[in-house]
DNA sequence: GTTACTGTACCGAACGTTCGGTAGAATTGT
DNA sequence: ACAATTCTACCGAACGTTCGGTACAGTAAC
């Protein structure tokens, strides 16, 4: 399936890579062509609609992403603390332990907050829902378990925050660490 | 002292939502000229080092009102949790109730980040060194308080982000509300 | 030979920045 | 006191560059 190093699916990824590290406004499409090796006519074939589209389809590719994260958390075996802890690895990595930001908050700022702001919402609300339904499922209660989700997301975002702005992974991966006991621990 | 509606702490205000709305590159001198009311030219007559000034001041007004917060903090009288609710309530105020993005945040995507990585980690440990000396003052343990500082300021973007996300202030009064109990709370 | 793709050249618009200059307040010389 | 001068704040217009996007000819693949 995986043939060449330039392939559509590691062109999403590279896109990926540069929307969050820029932003919208900061990913100029000098830096796009230069990143994926791609002129601007064949970035224009690829994406007809621009760098929109680009967006639009790394958001995609997250939500499935984040899909799959959220079946394979529910369908895993063992009890919360074992399903939350794999949850963290996936993060861990998709992070690259915290010195990667996160392309949703990457997208809150600027000129894409108004075009992207309702998928970037129902991306927060499934990654919460799957924290909460695995909570929920070890029997804790709905409200809490929501609330939870919250927090989740919520410390990792912000862990991530101070790990940028610190040029530090540590606090990151504190965080990550400490995240499946802070969650599940009793109100 | 304050005279006119126009003037240059008025200016560095509006900078300020500038930048953390739209980041380094997303705020175009365009946008700064009409939030302002000063044309380009006239921006540069405050500002000879350009965008790059503009933003160096911003930072100092903020490291000052840091320090301001800072000071009050510790010289405020009452228990740890009637100083952090003071803390609180200011960062309510100065973040719109999670309605407006952080400076420091924004300022770590794009073109900026290497420009202004140093300042913002220094403001970001003066601010976790704030929360920390409330609760070693409190007789909390030193490495614990220092890593109850690093959780406030995470929980603080955290909540922003997500704020932003869901387009929700919700979860930041929320967490805002909780914090002080958060961070007294025993290990 | 058709289809998929790409390099080159180009476009109008917007970018950050600078220039030349104006109106008025403040300062100076006498 | 008045005029000459300097200073401060501001602006319109333009600079060269880069922006996102397009047109088209050419190549590669099947």
């Amino acid at each position: 399936m995986s043939k060449s190093a330039t392939s559509k699916q590691n062109h999403v990824l590279e896109l990926l890579d540069l929307f969050r590290q820029f932003g919208y406004d900061g990913a100029t499409l000098s830096k796009i062509s230069q990143s994926t090796g791609l002129g601007k006519a064949s970035l224009y074939h690829h994406f007809p609609g621009g760098k929109d589209e680009m967006v639009e389809t790394v958001l995609t590719t997250l939500e499935q992403g984040l899909q799959q994260l959220t079946l394979e958390a529910l369908q895993t075996e063992g009890d919360a603390l074992t399903r939350l802890q794999k949850m963290c690895d996936r993060l861990n990595k998709a992070y690259d332990s915290g010195q990667k930001p996160c392309l949703l908050a990457a997208l809150m700022l600027g000129s894409a907050k108004d075009m992207f702001q309702g998928r970037v919402s129902k991306l927060l609300q499934v990654w919460i829902e799957a924290i909460a339904a695995v909570l929920i499922d070890a029997g804790m209660d709905e409200t809490l378990a929501r609330q939870r989700g919250e927090d989740g997301v919520i410390l990792v975002q912000g862990a991530l925050i101070l790990a940028q702005g610190l040029d530090d992974p540590a606090p990151f991966r504190r965080i990550i660490q400490q995240l499946p006991e802070t969650l599940c621990r009793p109100a």
